[in-house]
DNA sequence: ATACATAAAAATGTCAAAATTTTTGGATGT
DNA sequence: ACATCCAAAAATTTTGACATTTTTATGTAT
């Protein structure tokens, strides 16, 4: 049987709650996790309380944690607040980073795009969608990551980790032309963000989230 | 010797966090403040935990606790991302938020503003700054609750406490004039948030924190 | 002196048990 | 049937001891 050091525990916590595999909104019992992982009630608690910390688990003192709850309006809300966060981050990129940022962008979208094409030549496993997801992360990440701005960008983080954690479950009919949309706004912030057009680039932001608003 | 509850142990950290009492970037250890509180290390890490979720806080898995740091960089950062987020909000409760919004917003405004005019009448205590701090809060919380956006609120509360944190250890120097010109921009504020021009609320927004860029 | 290795001390993390609080389920009365 | 109260069970929190890791202090070699 598999023994998990404290980051391990943490970092499968985290999956679990971006991935769904623990649902939104459904209680979290240290005592149920400890045999799992082979510690103590109280490493969970502890580690759960540094989950707590992104938003993905909300605590509730005598009452313990939940993953948090999500609702069409709860979705919505963290859409457009991470439109609010991208745009920001994007446009004080556009208009204060260097060649640096320029190419951490490009080879941000380049790895992404390349997951994106594997994904509609051969199908969707569980495996790609993994690999995209971690992909389109760093993809947006980048995107901010000239802002100058550590506290947007650490927000940022927590808002995209609650926003894979609201959505993952639900939309679950990734048509092919899903992917093919998703593939060409990704292209288009790239193209708005390298041409510095601020304006373009905020809307191309827009446009990739609409849907789910 | 008085005993700490457990909520009570965080107030007061909180307390003593937002106050630079535990000066920004200084170490924070359990061990130390077990006896003050007469419970074990284990409760104090746990409260640090929990107030590392707000961010006054910063944790590092083998390193323990710090208050969060502070630097001219990091403070500007954060008056800006505060701004951002509070222009943000009270755009969206001027368009869409109802009398109930106006209501509290202006009895918010009314209770700062009653202590504003003790403040410059009398010296200022640290009686009376605490008391101010708050309504201080809640005048702004105020302002944006109208936004229909928990997740906005939420992130709105840690940065205003972060904000605390790294300033008020900064300008001592509350001159006659400085707390005369706060009072005039939170009636700006509130004059336009009430005349539902967002242009102009953003305006008074940004010129209530321009000083601390 | 500087750098490096090592031992002692301090701080942090983990655990299992005890204390506290909340939740559950059934009995009672309206 | 519905609400209320009570006791048992379950979950959460706190504790103090122990294990691990980091930091500090000291000594040695370059």
């Amino acid at each position: 049987m598999k023994t998990y050091s404290t980051n391990e525990i943490y970092s499968d916590l985290y999956e679990q709650l971006i991935n769904a595999v623990i649902p939104a909104g459904s209680k979290i019992k240290p005592v149920e996790l400890q045999s799992k992982y082979g510690c103590s009630t109280n490493t969970i608690r502890d580690t759960l309380l540094r989950l707590s910390k992104i938003g993905l688990v909300t605590f509730q003192m005598q009452r313990g944690f939940r993953a948090r709850e999500t609702s069409p309006e709860k979705r919505s809300d963290i859409a457009k607040f991470r439109v609010l966060l991208e745009q920001e981050g994007a446009a004080l990129s556009i208009r204060k980073a260097g060649l640096d940022w320029e190419i951490r962008l490009n080879s941000a979208h380049h790895k992404l795009s390349h997951i994106e094409k594997l994904m509609t030549k051969h199908g969707l496993t569980d495996e790609h969608l993994l690999v995209w997801s971690s992909a389109e992360f760093e993809f947006h990440d980048a995107l901010i990551s000239g802002c100058a701005s550590d506290i947007l960008i650490e927000t940022y983080g927590h808002i995209y980790a609650q926003f894979r954690q609201q959505f993952v479950a639900q939309e679950r009919d990734f048509g092919a032309n899903y992917f093919e949309s998703i593939i060409h706004e990704h292209a288009t912030i790239l193209q708005a963000a390298l041409a510095r057009n601020e304006e373009a680039c905020k809307q191309a932001i827009h446009d990739h989230m609409k849907r789910n608003f």
